[in-house]
DNA sequence: GAACTAAAAGCGAATGCTCGTTTTCTATTC
DNA sequence: GAATAGAAAACGAGCATTCGCTTTTAGTTC
């Protein structure tokens, strides 16, 4: 708590947490009306229509518009560096991360809305360098948790030494970008199909000279309809 | 007096190539201006400026200004389309396609420009319905030639027949769209860094049984220094 | 092949509308 | 009682698009 004054001639400011409150009220609002119209085609009114508030009380938590946007995407990033992060705490290998991954995104709160966020996000930040900065900024830190993961790896033997982590990690953060994108598109691709198939990728089944000789993908290994693996091979 | 029964027919028409000719022009502005201030910050009046023409002629041949983005957008996929189905009929290992593909994309013309307006078009879908389906079908188109591939694979003993090829297809094509994604962000990112790094996850390389007793990458490159990658400036 | 005609191509000022933002005023808070 | 929080109306800019007009084009006639 802030210590106030009752003789000085300051007085009726409201509590940094009732501000904090007004800022989340309005950025939710923000993120229905954008995730469900975009960020250009969700104008002001929308969004200030959707608070159940008024231009002027919106004017006094935020700048502009653009203002908004950032914090919007500020924060979907935020939201994906969080589930990389927690499940890279995991510690489990990293085939597993890999497969249980889009799981992680699809059963987020507002997922879906979280997703389209992002995507959107992505495409805005080409137009907005402000934005663009922040946004490589978030993604950097995604980035370097994989790297780091990955260079763990090597001291443990899990990961070849000969790997390159930094562009390794690229393509790490590729599969994750690949699925928020496409499941935006296809909302009821389902996470776990994916992320078996990533698994399997990480595990060569798409080389020859790997997959021969191995238990591949457990279950039968017969249909391509669907590989309903236990991730519990090892 | 003047007989003008005999003129009741004629047709002044410009040849179907010079109408195709001037679309093209139109979208080749719009390209411009769309990859470099984006689809709605750029003016109906920057695209005509850079044409070199009036608005009147502009909407000669386009509707509006949602008929030129849906335009540009398609013919956007269709270059992702191209440059995957030319690499796949290489007919080469899968990992060498992955390994290539990025340095493929990199070395089109106008290279830069197209992926940032795929970029683009992938957030406008999610608010443009119309334009959403028609991208997914263009992707569509894109998934089932890595699928078709991934199949032929299985056939000829490259792939483990466990793999379900669509959802596989999937990865590989997320490998592409992080690709695009990232280079957007970073052009300075180096294709056959990415590449060759998408070829060594796909030979298993992060997966200790899969990678020991493996020559490693394709190339010289580096050895085990992992971390002589420079992540670089921001 | 020159003159003529009608339609298409092109121009650019004008239009109307939407949107982000500001400003003014009232209500609330301590 | 003082100043902020909030409501509501209004503003001005910028936008996509249109429309009336002029210029160009291609076919027809002689």
């Amino acid at each position: 708590m802030k210590e106030r004054s009752l003789y000085s001639e300051e007085v009726p400011k409201v509590s940094d947490n009732y501000a904090a409150a007004r800022r989340d009220q309005i950025l939710a609002a923000a993120a229905v009306r954008f995730a469900r119209e975009g960020f250009h085609r969700a104008s002001m009114q929308d969004v200030i229509d959707e608070a159940g508030l008024s231009p002027g009380a919106v004017y006094r938590y935020f700048r502009s518009k653009d203002e908004i946007i950032a914090a919007i995407a500020l924060r979907s990033m935020g939201m994906i560096e969080a589930t990389v992060r927690e499940s890279l705490e995991t510690h489990r290998p990293l085939t597993e991360v890999v497969a249980e991954l889009p799981r992680a995104f699809s059963t987020l709160d507002h997922a879906e809305e979280s997703m389209r966020l992002a995507v959107q996000a992505w495409g805005e930040s080409l137009r907005n360098p402000a934005l663009a900065a922040t946004m490589q900024s978030a993604l950097n830190q995604v980035r370097e948790a994989l790297q780091q993961r990955i260079t763990q790896g090597q001291i443990d033997g899990e990961v070849d030494p000969a790997v390159n982590p930094d562009h390794a990690a690229r393509i790490l953060l590729a599969l994750v970008q690949g699925f928020l994108l496409q499941h935006t598109w296809e909302p009821t691709l389902d996470a776990d199909d994916y992320g078996r198939a990533a698994s399997d990728v990480l595990r060569g089944h798409l080389n020859k000279r790997h997959w021969a000789g191995e238990p591949s993908t457990i279950g039968s290994a017969s249909t391509h309809t669907a590989s309903s693996s236990s991730s519990s091979a090892d």
